[in-house]
RNA sequence: AAACAGGUUUGUUUCAUCGCUCUUUAUUUUAAGGGAGGAAAGUCCGGGCAACACAGGGCAAUUUGCCAUCUGAAAGGGUGGGUAUAUUUUCAGGAAUGAAAAUAUAACAGAUAGUGUCACAGAAAACAAGGUAGCCGUUUAUCUUGCAUAAGCGGUCAUAGUGAAAAUGUGAGGUAAGAGCUCACAUGUGCAAAUGGUAACAUUGGUACAGGACAAACCUCAAGUGUUGUAAGGCCAUGUAAACCCUGAUCUUGUGGCGGCCCGUCACAAAACUUCGGUUUAUCAGGGAGGGUAGGCUGCAUAGAUAAAUGAUGAAAACCGUUGACCUUGGUUAACGGGACAGAACCCGGCUUAUAGAACCUGUUUUUAU
RNA sequence: GGCACCGUAGUUCAAUGGAUAGAAUAAGCGUUUCCUAAACGUUUGAUGUAGGUUCGAUUCCUACCGGAGCCA
């Protein structure tokens, strides 16, 4: 099992993003929002992903920082089983933490597994859909 | 000794597992090494660096502003001194007040270069002015015949009153009453001088004057400042517009007819042709306006990226707090809890603001002892 | 990252250094009406925070706090 996560891994170019706020479908589990949306881009990995804490919300760039660091924590830690419910499928995923308050390990890992979970049963469904 | 306030310094350490970023080495993921701060923050200043501009001088705009000295590239900072204001203490005095000392504060050049402002109240707010208070003189009237009352005219600003602020204070002379009106002493300011001091400034006598505050109002004086900021700037890729307008230079150039094209020839000319709708009007350089792109490299670092690394989880040690136990009155031990402010984005130097805990220094208050 | 700017009632705006900080609108109460609206009257409500200059500060200066903006 690979508990890397590398660039190729991370959603980087301006444009995907401009498009993923632009036509990307979204779940919320209160203290997170996820946006995503199937991709056709061609890339070492079924996934990417990137992960915002707005400034509005946290004014300070040392608690930003730290939220991010622990919800990029849990996505690596995780990411395996999204890449088994996944199979074939790739996808552009964003996570937007909501909350006022700096949040826990504990609290962002439970919640962040829940987002994850759905999102692997959605786009499964999906694909047959797609089949039939 | 405790509490509080201010200042300076410091700003936990180690291990395990899983990771991130950069460099070098390897070349398919192997090895080695580097990886946040005192403020990285605010962007308040100064500089480096870059692009553009630039004969010289002035104007405008803007910054700084007691003196000496040290530090610094500069901005700024340290130390000492001077002056002013405030507070406290002591001394003198009946008091007003004065003198000395200590502490704190000061954007602390100029209000006698000029302009402006000073609400309300008040007679008057800076060229002084002059009232239905008051004081004084005088005219008329009254009857109680007076050091009277009322009215009018005039003098005056000491007294009262207004105000944040009322044209220096005390005493004497002077006067109808008064007034720097005059004199004496004092106070303050300017001027030139002497003495002390590197200087700011202080003291002394001379002379002229009596002048309100505000420059954090304009301003004056002295000393300085070219403008814009790394999203600057340089290179590459992608993409478009080979079209339009202006200027200059060059050339026989442009348009139309004929010969299939290159090209040649004929006609006309800044206009030519036309189906009367319109169509066409050379090359090069510079500028304008418009269109397109929405990526990368560099700038860029002995930390260093470009949706932006420096971490997450667990354990231990030291430190602090609470509770319990033991010996005993400050130690040991167990459990639980705590660790601030804050995260580099071109780099330095300062300033400002934030900061748990620890150490040191200063001040205030309380308690105890002498 | 850099550069420039703004904070006044719940809202939109005024106010030359002179004060009880004004106007419209909103909100509350009342009058009118069978009731509501409209109209009329009335009340409440603010200078972002902390210092300084000044007799006096929304205004001038300094430091913080907050909010919008520009760059190729």
């Amino acid at each position: 099992m690979n508990f890397t996560f590398t660039k190729a891994e991370r959603l980087c170019s301006k444009t995907a993003i401009d498009d993923l706020f632009a036509n990307g479908k979204s779940k919320t589990q209160f203290p997170f929002k996820l946006l995503y949306k199937p991709t056709e881009v061609e890339s070492p990995s079924p996934v990417r992903v990137m992960f915002v804490v707005p400034k509005k919300k946290h004014k300070r760039a040392n608690k930003r920082n730290s939220i991010k660091r622990r919800m990029r924590e849990v996505y690596r830690l995780n990411k395996h089983k999204l890449y088994e419910a996944l199979k074939a499928q790739k996808l552009d995923l964003m996570f937007i933490c909501l909350s006022n308050e700096e949040l826990e390990y504990a609290v962002i890992e439970k919640s962040m597994l829940q987002l994850m979970e759905a999102m692997g049963k959605q786009e499964f469904i999906q694909k047959n859909n797609d089949l039939q």
